[in-house]
DNA sequence: AGGGTTTGCCAC
DNA sequence: AAACGTGGCAAACCCT
């Protein structure tokens, strides 16, 4: 069952549920629900089997339904959908939310799509469903606007040559939707402590704001010393004067065009590079922006939680993006701050080599699927390729992203000899891209097409900028069908996991990686359950293949543990 | 002073 | 060893 529901604005709205034939349209009266969290918890819980929820937008209505409590199961995110057809229809430019598919429908003028400043996720207050970001025009009949745009996005999606792949691609996107609303609302079990320690650790006592700290203000001086005049290393022009000046010259500050200079000054360049970035990306400005401190017991441990915005689809590729936080690039230096509460365990899941098994079981080759019914990929292509693993890794990646320089050409024609089918597949697009042209994901996931070459008057410049996108049609049709298998997993992840106490459940998710939070008694049954549902996603996109999709599932206090 | 761009590094 | 895909972010830099 589908029902269709939106807001009024004042903690109540109006539901509508749809037939499931197409096209969908409503089988008994809308109903006028004066407390909408009350009506959806009800709906969730009744009958046998949950409802999917027809609306809006998820960060619209989720957010205020899981503060107060309430999972859904399934949804159908009309923005989220709008978007993945449009993009199909390669009009990746053109407004998604509903008031603009209602008014495509409608030949209205198409209004542009809120935008969606920082902090409106989860960890804003309170909101009663107020917002209204719909942009349908005032006075417009919400509902029945939702209703018809449903409709039109399960005909247009019929109309496909392949509508159940965009249709699981559209409730994917849609649970992975409800998925990071749900974590940004958990958030990320963070030791504020921990944090302090390891910046003390590294940089020394935390300075007043503005000044540096200790090892970094030490490690400045030291520089200017050895230059003979006070240099800023933060700033590049700087340091490449002073590398000039001791009679170094380079042609820019990148560590590793650094490391390949033999002068007193460059170990403490580095060093101060490595730190500062520590400081300024993750320091104690970080930990009190990002991490929200629990109200805990005295004498306790404080506890803390890292509550990014995800944005789902927020990458081309269909990978995820975060607003705020530098959710997905968390250092490795600081992961020691990342630890269960107590008498709680992380359970972190990890696709291992990801990338190239969803090469191979796109492409149909063989030899490479063969390689990817192992566990460790890697060591079977250094088997088959007759060199060590290391180097046919290489070999692969750069198959993958298109290197073509260093000594991937050689490896390249090798891997071209022995698993044609998975390279003919990446060049195929690669040409495609080169040429203009649009690809698609294996579920229907399609690429924007490039800007406008004409526009660029050089054709040395037009060249480049062709093999550049060239390179970016090669890599989308791995790098988005792997999008979409972490898709599925977290979908399956978010229907096999058991039910867990608040704060609990799947925390963190990075691209191929997942972080769940659970009691520590409730461990082995969450190990299962993602083990169930790694089998199942593996089935669900890819049928009977012999490609393995391994997930490295390890159950720890503290993330920087493996 | 404030906005946009560049540089460089972090993650997968 | 360093040019090979997707991003976010902070500080310096450059312009108005």
């Amino acid at each position: 069952m589908r029902i269709a529901v939106v807001a009024d604005g004042d903690g109540g709205g109006w539901l509508a549920e749809l037939g499931e034939g197409a096209p969908t349209t409503p089988v008994a009266p809308v109903r006028r629900v004066g407390d909408l969290v009350a009506a959806v918890r009800a709906a969730e819980q009744a009958g046998s089997e949950p409802p999917r929820w027809v609306w809006a937008d998820t960060e619209d209505l989720y957010p205020d339904l899981v503060r107060a409590g309430v999972r859904v199961a399934r949804c159908h995110d009309a923005a989220l959908t709008e978007a993945l057809l449009l993009g199909y229809e390669a009009r990746h430019s053109e407004p998604h939310s509903l008031g603009a598919a209602w008014a495509r429908l409608h030949d209205l003028p198409v209004p542009d799509d809120p935008a969606r400043p920082l902090g409106e996720g989860t960890a804003a207050q309170p909101a009663l469903f107020e917002a209204d970001r719909s942009t349908l025009p005032p006075g417009t009949d919400r509902l029945a606007a939702l209703v018809e745009v449903h409709a039109d996005q399960r005909r247009r999606i019929a109309d496909l040559p392949e509508p159940g792949r965009m249709a699981l691609l559209a409730a994917v996107e849609s649970a992975g939707a409800l998925a990071a609303v749900e974590m940004s609302h958990d958030g990320l079990p963070w030791r504020p402590d921990v944090h302090d320690q390891v910046l003390t650790e590294i940089l020394g006592p935390r300075p007043r704001a503005g000044e540096r700290p200790p090892v970094l203000a030490d490690l400045a001086a030291r520089i200017g010393e050895v230059v003979g005049h006070e240099v800023n290393p933060d700033s590049p022009a700087q340091v490449l004067k002073a590398m000039a000046w001791v009679g170094h010259p380079v042609e820019s500050t990148r560590s590793w065009v650094l490391e390949a200079v033999d002068h007193p000054l460059v170990p403490l360049l580095l060093r101060y590079k490595e730190l500062a970035r520590l400081h300024s990306a993750n320091g104690w400005a970080w930990l009190e922006t990002w991490v929200r401190e629990l109200p805990g017991e005295d004498g306790e441990p404080r506890l803390g939680r890292f509550q990014p915005d995800y944005v789902v689809g927020g990458v081309v590729s269909g990978r995820w993006a975060t607003r705020g936080g530098g959710a997905l690039q968390i250092p490795k230096s600081v992961r020691r701050a990342v630890r269960a509460d107590p008498g709680w365990v992380l359970v972190r899941a990890d696709a291992g080599q990801l990338e190239p098994r969803v090469l191979a079981a796109v492409s149909g080759d063989d030899a490479l699927a063969a390689a990817a019914a192992e566990e460790d990929l890697y060591a079977r292509l250094a088997v088959h390729v007759g060199d060590d693993r290391e180097r046919a890794k290489i070999g692969m990646l750069a198959a993958m992203y298109g290197q073509t320089s260093g000594d991937a050409a050689p490896l390249l024609a090798t891997m071209r000899r022995l698993y044609p089918r998975a390279l003919e597949h990446v060049d195929a697009a690669a040409r495609t891209g080169e040429g203009g042209g649009i690809v698609r994901s294996w579920l229907g996931r399609t690429s924007p097409a490039p800007v406008d070459w004409a526009a660029t008057a050089a054709a040395t410049d037009g060249d480049r900028r062709r093999r550049a996108h060239g390179r970016f049609t090669r890599n989308f049709v791995v790098q988005a069908t792997a999008a979409e298998w972490a898709l599925v997993l977290l979908a399956a992840l978010r229907q096999e996991l058991p039910k867990t106490p608040e704060g609990g459940g799947i925390v963190f998710f990075v691209h191929d990686e997942v972080v769940l939070h659970v009691p520590a008694q409730l461990a082995e049954e969450t190990v299962r359950a993602i083990e169930r549902a790694q089998t199942r996603t593996r089935e669900i996109l890819f049928g009977d293949t012999p490609v393995r999709f391994p997930l490295a599932v390890s159950v720890t206090e503290c993330y920087a543990d493996r």
